[in-house]
DNA sequence: TTATAATATTCCTTTACAGGAATATTCCTG
DNA sequence: CAGGAATATTCCTGTAAAGGAATATTATAA
């Protein structure tokens, strides 16, 4: 199962921007607010859901705090995507190829 | 940015659980609910909300109903997934490395 | 230490949504 | 057409969560 919490804390649009302008570079409450239009506590309000939700870092530097993204919610989700991978992959044979080329290679690791 | 939409109705974990089942082929409602200890009201909710939000489809079938998956959902959040896979891809050259072959194999299609 | 910028929190109100229970609908079978 | 299985819908209630406004906190600079 999928992180629930990241879900949703993703699953707001505002929440959502802030997360893909993060994608860019880390910011600060401020930036956030300024570039997406929010007001300043409803942006830290949306940063303490993505932070509980293991989606962002802050890391305090002098006046002001600075939050970035964090890779494992993302990662995650990569992964729980592919229990769906074959439902868009037409080519199955492909795959099978595929996962045979990496199973080889994990051979080749175990020597 | 991704579809909220489908974001919100995957991160209700029942419904999640109900995606996860519908991974391995088309169920109906009694199936889903027995499966997975539901109510069959309830089972019948939680469907509603994901072929509202694109993430199934149903066929009748004589008395019942057979939910199935929708591929589109989960591609877009794979490729919604692309703008942060440098998050955790540490070798980013290696991924300058394959973006060039895809260009030059662009120049190659063009000529 | 005081003023000020940057950020966080609280309180309030409104809205959305999940679960339970009961009921309605649809379709097959005899 | 009547009965019954499979599924959908409605009503109700409690709870969580978002936005606005005001306020509290923290840290820098003078």
């Amino acid at each position: 199962m999928m992180d629930t919490a990241a879900l949703s804390a993703l699953s707001e649009p505002k929440r959502q921007q802030i997360v893909e302008l993060l994608a860019e570079g880390p910011l600060t409450v401020g930036e956030i607010a300024e570039t997406l239009c929010l007001r300043q506590p409803q942006t830290s309000k949306h940063l303490r859901v993505l932070l509980e939700a293991g989606i962002v870092n802050v890391r305090a530097e002098a006046n002001r705090r600075s939050y970035s993204l964090r890779p494992e919610p993302f990662q995650a989700m990569d992964h729980w995507l592919n229990a769906f991978r074959n439902l868009w992959m037409e080519r199955l044979d492909n795959l099978d190829h595929y996962l045979q080329q990496l199973q080889s290679k994990d051979k080749k690791q175990d020597r």
